[in-house]
RNA sequence: GCGGAUGUAGUUUAAUGGUAGAACCUCAGCCUUCCAAGCUGACUACGUGGGUUCGAUUCCCAUCAUCCGCUCCA
């Protein structure tokens, strides 16, 4: 399966577009389309369902993408999201600045140093490209990952904000008021959907890494010396959620980070199998106290909790579930996609789970001049109960491998016997096995099936 | 951001310094009572901007985008 084969598949069929198609795109954007939209929306659907709504002691929140600037010097990305990168003159090879003077000596540290000593450093060291082994580099040029605009008319270094490259943060210096107003005890946790940004220069993948992209987080709020077994819940429950999605498991596997973040303690993603190899899809992290003690340092609150049963006053840990919900999406979108060989032909189906399909249903008259007042009719009364479709274009035979290859879960057939004797001919995707229904029973059987 | 490759309908592709051709898809009509049938017709393309030229989709330059490899990846 190669990754060309998905995007045109998402393009045709209305899943996803390049971002700004008629300008000649932009690069590692893209738009959702009809189908995509629904398809991302059950998942962000599901996702709350079973870490917000059905998880006990959860709630969920929706901050906003601008924040106060100082969280992000709390939060450390100021400093550490930018690189100090340098090129080489000779052979055009990138390098960072502070990995080459790390490569070249340990007598000077250049976390210490400025963008002006460092080249001065590895100037007068001669320190040579590790490409090319000449010396001779250009000056250090700052590259931050956050997105940068200005709130008010002037534009000045005061009116600096940052578009947030993570959503995290809005969960903690939220931390407080969810508490507070929920009378929440710890151990309790945040959700959160959003849209979060990043400056990346790398090539895409597709929708796997996108300069806009919408991360689905939990946070779990917990006592040291508890955290480290909520981590190994979270790891567990954000597995069985792919599989009840329908991810193969042969796809999936955990990956235990070697080099760790400056705030974690423990961490692991899932990755997913995509067409260009395993990445990461779902990272769970022990983010011990460091994001509460830093924005209690830097806002001057108290995030100390009073444990109302041993009296204790604590920063609370956080065990953070975070899967970037677009990867999840293409994820999905990979699994699902099949090619199935039939006796004489071939057909595409999107062998997705019904829950997430974009559409349940479609209605189909047999005869598009005998069937088409009554299939309307239907048409209209299942709308109002999930996302149909109506195909009236070409061959039953046709109409029902269009419907296959988008993952529409069911065919509803009317026909002679619908206006005689109110039953349809329901035709189930993965089956394609047709049985018999009265009109009535129609929208009980479709609510059974695509539940989750 | 660097290096390499590639840009012709939605997709797959053909040809050409002088009107860009096809297949599939889509749509309309005919036909059709359950798995991509058939017939007739229709729509739709030289990524963008410059330059050379009487004339550029074709040659040149720039740019944008995609892919591969670096690099990066809280």
């Amino acid at each position: 399966m190669d990754m060309e084969k998905i995007v045109n598949y998402c393009k045709n069929y209305g899943f996803i577009f390049p971002g700004s198609d008629i300008y000649g795109g932009l690069a590692n954007t893209w738009d959702y389309g009809p189908l995509g939209v629904e398809l991302k929306n059950n998942i962000k659907k599901v996702w709350w369902k079973r870490f917000v709504q059905e998880s006990e002691n959860s709630f969920g929140i929706d901050a906003g993408i601008l924040m106060n600037p100082i969280v992000w010097q709390a939060s450390g990305h100021v400093d550490s999201f930018t690189d100090p990168l340098i090129d080489c003159k000779e052979c055009k090879a990138r390098h960072r600045a502070d990995h080459l003077i790390e490569g070249f000596t340990d007598e000077v540290i250049p976390d210490t140093m400025t963008d002006e000593e460092m080249v001065k450093y590895i100037n007068d060291n001669k320190i040579p490209c590790p490409n090319c082994g000449k010396s001779n580099y250009t000056d250090i040029r700052e590259f931050n990952l956050m997105f940068e605009t200005s709130r008010g008319v002037v534009k000045d270094a005061t009116s600096k904000v940052y578009l947030r490259p993570e959503t995290a943060q809005g969960e903690f210096v939220n931390f407080l008021n969810v508490q507070r107003t929920m009378r929440a005890k710890i151990p309790f946790g945040i959700g959160q959907i959003g849209k979060a940004f990043r400056n990346e220069i790398t090539p895409g993948n597709f929708i796997f890494r996108t300069i806009e992209f919408e991360q689905m987080e939990h946070q779990w709020f917990c006592k040291e010396g508890t955290d480290s077994d909520f981590y190994k819940t979270f790891k567990e429950k954000a597995w069985k959620f792919l599989l009840d999605l329908g991810i193969d498991e042969n796809s999936i596997r955990f990956h235990d980070h070697d080099k760790l973040s400056h705030y974690a303690k423990e961490a692991c993603d899932i990755e997913y199998n995509f067409p260009f190899g395993f990445s990461e899809l779902w990272g769970t992290h022990n983010r011990t106290n460091y994001d509460l003690g830093r924005h209690q340092e830097y806002s001057k609150k108290s995030m100390e909790y009073l444990d109302p049963e041993t009296n204790e006053k604590y920063v609370p840990y956080v065990v953070e579930s975070s899967v970037g919900c677009d990867r999840l999406t293409l994820a999905i979108l990979c699994n699902a996609y099949k090619e199935e060989q039939l006796e004489n032909d071939t057909r595409e189906v999107l062998k997705i789970h019904p829950y997430l399909a974009p559409y349940k249903v479609v209605v189909l008259p047999l005869v598009k001049k005998y069937h088409s007042d009554k299939a309307k009719e239907i048409y209209q009364k299942l709308s109002k109960h999930f996302m149909t479709s109506y195909d009236d274009s070409g061959s039953i035979g046709k109409r029902y491998r269009r419907a296959d290859a988008i993952g529409t879960v069911f065919a509803v057939t009317i026909d002679d016997n619908t206006l005689n004797n109110n039953t349809v001919t329901i035709r189930d995707r993965d089956t394609m096995q047709q049985i018999t229904l009265d009109i009535d029973e129609i929208i009980n059987y479709v609510e059974e099936r695509i539940k989750l």
